[in-house]
DNA sequence: ACGGTGACGCTCA
DNA sequence: TTGAGCGCCACCG
């Protein structure tokens, strides 16, 4: 990645653990937050994935809430959801589906 | 340095 | 079950 981009150490921290997430597969914040050793940070990590520069590298669309929901979008939740389908990640009212078994851990 | 903000999570009513 | 409030951490102006 060729990136100018002055990011810290934890938002580098939180792009790499997401773009460790396969596809298909869906990992939490709190995942995340725990995956980089700040299970208290999960706003952060929202933060830092709000502010990512990467799109398609950081697959910052398989990440959403612990409750299954998907949470918010930079480029819109509907492309999210898209993107999602696309991968074989259904959602059905803004949830995902089958969203217990796709639950990706690191 | 300080205060406000946000792609969250949990508890309470 | 749904809605509102509080706490937590990191970033930005």
């Amino acid at each position: 990645m060729t990136n100018k981009a002055k990011l810290t150490k934890f938002e580098l921290l939180v792009l790499a653990i997401i773009k460790k997430i396969p596809p298909g597969r869906v990992a939490t914040y709190e995942a995340v937050a725990r995956a980089i050793s700040r299970p208290r940070a999960v706003r952060a990590v929202g933060n830092a994935l709000h502010k990512n520069p990467y799109s398609p590298q950081v697959p910052c669309h398989r990440v959403v809430r612990n409750n299954g929901q998907l949470g918010g979008f930079a480029s819109g939740a509907k492309k999210k959801i898209e993107l999602l389908k696309k991968e074989g990640v259904n959602v059905k009212n803004g949830r995902v589906d089958n969203f217990n078994e796709i639950l990706y851990s690191f």
